[in-house]
DNA sequence: GACAAGGGTTGAGTCGATTCAATTCAATCT
DNA sequence: AGATTGAATTGAATCGACTCAACCCTTGTC
């Protein structure tokens, strides 16, 4: 009930605060029979550090901050749970935080976070050009920028999403579409913008012949993909593109699910290409053709950047990391085969 | 760089400390020539407010810890964003934590809670026997259980899980079917123990003539889902039951991936209904019958209880919510057709 | 026996914001 | 003028753990 603390223990143990301190911090340099009646104390009073009090004292936190950009999207969950198994090796803890796509939120957070004097904080930022990582940068908070390119003033880990964009576009042209629709999010998103010219890379350097129609949403979920498909799935045959290539996976099978409710086929009507690999596009309605990332290893390396530039902030030089993205073909995007 | 405190803001404004701390807390009752000063003097220093030393004075943090059993499920994260829903709204801080099913990081994560003496904690248990969330009540910090039902000396909300594996067995009795699969995870955990439960219990209803297979797995992910379809796959057409109740959605998706390597089909070959209803249910190779739970109001309820048993910790009274569940039915669970 | 060395232990001071009793000062009342 | 009121402001004490200079003992050495 009533908190225990720090006076109450060395008062049951007979010695001074500083002891028990000790005895939390360094044990090895208490006697063990000292040490034993601060133990016993402390088991008797259930007595449990505060840390908040520590954390003002030593003034820094063993916590960091991971805000993600939706955490209904498995793509970061996973890489949530990448920086989480590397927190826990060096007893830190990791806070999820959902910007939800909404700049907002996402300022909400940080200044929360701030308040809270987090060691470090990762970040996929909504938009590209916004200012409060650098901001907290410069007020001494160490930030990476993850899934999202940096400027040279802080670390970042991205993978390559123009080249992502690319490779997809490149293989549905040569399965031998014509007619390529760009499915994604708001263009202020960067990996929407850089997948987007990608795509649009791979179809100009196909010459003249290949045609790219783009459409987007206000966000990259299930919900917004299905409300394009069922446009798409609207037009004549004639004027519908043969192929799909989704900003993410979440888009890709709400694209999906309106094809099959459409009595449409994919891929023989529409193939369909995902990003992300999430582990449901292999499990989907037709299993799904997606750009692979790194998903872990981008949580893994951000965070290591992080600890790094916690450990020796003097020598710290600021890293950007990119990863390459591959193809995992499925079915969703066999050859085109124009249907009678 | 170097973090600002209360008492240069109060130098460089010309006041004392205490009207700083007026204008942050209290500004009504700062002369508005005064506050004014104060405000740019903040702005000038850029100030920011450390939270830790505040929590440290008041005794209490706004933040609330909610450990799932499973961030990779998209059910708890529709119950986390159901409790963020809330928590914003009265400007508290949710911080997720992930068990994995791991009965050692659960403990990690309460302890670290407890040292940062978060306000409250919302947690669904790896086992249901765990002293843990008791002796924290005992300690003083209010816990709410989620989707799991308490002893009546905590609050707790939760889904009639007995009733769901019922109205699944029902569902599936009534389509014909004689020889039924529970697949779940391990019955330490409370949900698949009362799911299990519930599909026995509409077996033993229905009569001698229906038979109940039980295979469980060590987690609830696709990955023991799929390895539990492939040992079905491979039993011959006259051991292998025809209809398959899975405790959650994940298993249910690698069943049915399972299945479609094997060139199985669903629901001909084997029916399946899943749990949890998560949006990629519908979107599944065969979409997926589904137990509806309502995720994000179990989120919304437990967060409310907590809030409210912080507010008035005297004449509050533990309460235990239930929902009911109910069923989504899809293609996964069509008749059964006996194959020739 | 005097002195040095060093392992253990002590406790006052500190981190930054909040609190609240005490103080100031101008406005209002008698 | 003197008393009263109350709004605005002050600053010392406080929350709990950590730090570190100072101190206390042994033990060892010459």
């Amino acid at each position: 009930m009533a908190t225990r603390n720090i006076k109450e223990v060395a008062q049951l143990a007979r010695v001074s605060v500083g002891t028990v301190s000790n005895v939390l911090n360094r044990p090895e340099i208490v006697s063990p029979a000292t040490r034993e009646r601060v133990f016993d104390a402390i088991k008797e009073l259930g007595f449990v550090r505060n840390e908040v009090a520590r954390h003002l004292r030593v003034g820094h936190s063993r916590t960091v901050g991971l805000v993600v950009l939706d955490v209904a999207n498995p793509f970061f969950v996973d890489v949530a749970r990448g920086a989480e198994a590397v927190a826990d090796d060096h007893d830190t803890m990791v806070v999820l935080c959902n910007s939800a796509g909404d700049a907002g939120r996402e300022r909400r957070h940080l200044d929360q976070l701030e308040q809270q004097r987090v060691m470090g904080i990762l970040i996929t930022p909504v938009e590209a050009e916004t200012p409060w990582p650098q901001e907290l940068s410069a007020r001494g908070i160490p930030v990476v920028l993850v899934d999202s390119p940096a400027t040279g003033l802080q670390c970042s880990v991205a993978v390559d999403d123009r080249l992502g964009g690319q490779i997809a576009g490149a293989h549905l042209i040569e399965r031998g579409h014509r007619r390529i629709a760009f499915v994604g999010g708001p263009m202020s998103v960067k990996q929407v913008a850089d997948r987007h010219a990608g795509v649009a890379g791979a179809v100009a350097a196909a010459g003249g012949d290949v045609e790219l129609l783009t459409a987007t949403a206000p966000a990259l979920t299930v919900a917004e993909g299905r409300a394009i498909g069922e446009r798409m799935a609207a037009l004549p045959a004639a004027e519908r593109p043969t192929a799909a290539f989704c900003a993410n996976d979440m888009m890709a099978l709400g694209l999906l699910q309106a094809m099959a409710t459409h009595g449409l086929r994919v891929p023989d009507d529409l193939a369909i290409i995902g990003y992300d690999d999430i582990d449901f596009a292999a499990a989907a309605a037709v299993p799904l053709s997606s750009v692979r990332q790194p998903r872990e290893l981008l949580g893994r390396t951000a965070i290591d950047l992080l600890l790094e530039e916690v450990a020796e902030p003097g020598r710290h030089r600021h890293r950007q990391v990119i990863f390459q993205p591959d193809l995992v073909v499925r079915e969703s995007s066999a050859p085109y085969r124009p249907q009678p």
